[in-house]
DNA sequence: TACTATTTTTAGATTTGTCTAAATTTAATA
DNA sequence: TATTAAATTTAGACAAATCTAAAAATAGTA
């Protein structure tokens, strides 16, 4: 139908991410806060959004995304998380250092290019933070993931991603080795402040719960 | 100093190949064609860019390209070349395929990227089309390249380059092998059309003048 | 419910890059 | 050299994306 501009491309991911982030409804503060942008903008650009029929738009009322619209902002974290990949594991760059380089990725047109990336690259189920990647369709796995913080002592978990995106907290897990796929058990659970002391292979250390709410885990199983 | 936008760096690329296609001075409406866009549009841009000290520019006399403007116009030439060897070596593109997706890649702005894309690629020195890839500090090899249509009938000779990069011609000549590296006997030249009849491995061809007008060579040696 | 605070939209500008049409300058030629 | 042709620049407009400030609508609260 319409080719979306880089611009219409990051609006319509902001608005399905939002979407999915349990926020009941989508409103023009919460794209302008993600968008870091103003109110205004979101207003103008929200009626183009809505012209090429890429979300439902009633003055006033929020925002629901269509399936049209849905399909590009899927495109584009695909691509987003392919370009992740390639940068961490064939280029070698940290998983703190990939975002802001996807970002600019990402608007790279050819679906050609992303195919045969993705062939390159192994067909990765997810990216080095741990989110799934859309496969063309548009599928993609949905691992049931719960919070460190919400684990009990004693128990042996595996990471599966992170809920804070930030380059700070990336920094900070990397420190640690704190990476997914990284088995981690809980030796204590401190009553007072609920940080815990966690085993990392050879190595313990104390989280508090400000870092634990923000570590993804599935339970650890011993068979593959 | 100043981030050029991605049009100020396409227009600089194309005044840097213009001033090195043997044209006298850099003219509006040499740049107009090359750019398909209007003279007007052309003189608009010319003034920004002679802000920024990218170029010398006097009205109605035409455009030379600073030192400061060579170096933006090597950078995103370098990146280009890159990106063409990324996407011929590893994501097995054909030489004709690669030359639209390398126009948007070029633009992605990050040294660092392009720094580790160089040493995962093993530091190539020509694109697949044969054309020199410029160093972080802007130098090349400059092979001294003469075209096929010069060469002498009872002689051997390796591709080197093109000097019409259209698909078509690309297309073309990869049906006959005819690709950098490749080795070419020139086994008859025809007096009447000065087309002439090449042997590449066992295969033989008859090429027009057209086209062997087009293809770089230099001299077969035995020794690498 | 009435008033106030917050959110959202509108109005009016700005920047970048583009265009067409008209005016101006330079080049070509009779 | 005078006149015509070609190249170039200017003038005025437009689309995309953004902004600030003001107006309008909705939500929160006494
Ligand atoms: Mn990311
Ligand atoms: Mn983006
Ligand atoms: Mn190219
Ligand atoms: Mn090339």
């Amino acid at each position: 139908m319409y080719q979306p501009t880089a611009t219409e491309e990051n609006y319509l991911k902001t608005i399905y991410h939002l979407s999915n982030t349990g926020i009941k409804s989508v409103n023009t503060s919460s794209i302008a806060t993600s968008m870091e942008t103003t109110a205004a903008s979101v207003t103008d650009m929200l009626r183009k959004l809505s012209d090429k029929e890429w979300i439902n738009y009633e003055k006033y009322k929020g925002v629901k995304i269509t399936r049209k619209g849905e399909k590009v902002a899927l495109g584009i974290i695909r691509k987003h998380r392919l370009w992740e990949v390639f940068l961490t594991n064939i280029l070698d760059f940290e998983w703190d250092e990939v975002h802001h380089m996807a970002e600019e990725l990402e608007h790279v047109s050819s679906e050609e290019l992303i195919k045969r990336l993705d062939t390159f690259l192994g067909h990765p189920k997810f990216d080095p933070h741990g989110d799934p990647i859309p496969d063309q369709t548009g599928k993609m796995e949905s691992h049931d993931k719960f919070n460190l913080s919400a684990g009990e002592a004693g128990e042996k978990y595996i990471i599966t991603g992170v809920t804070d995106h930030s380059t700070l907290f990336l920094k900070h897990l990397r420190k640690y080795g704190l990476l997914p796929g990284v088995t981690v058990s809980i030796a204590e659970i401190m009553d007072y402040d609920k940080s815990m002391l966690v085993k990392v292979n050879k190595d313990k250390f104390h989280l508090s719960l400000e870092v634990s709410k923000n570590i993804l885990i599935k339970k650890y199983v011993s068979s593959k």
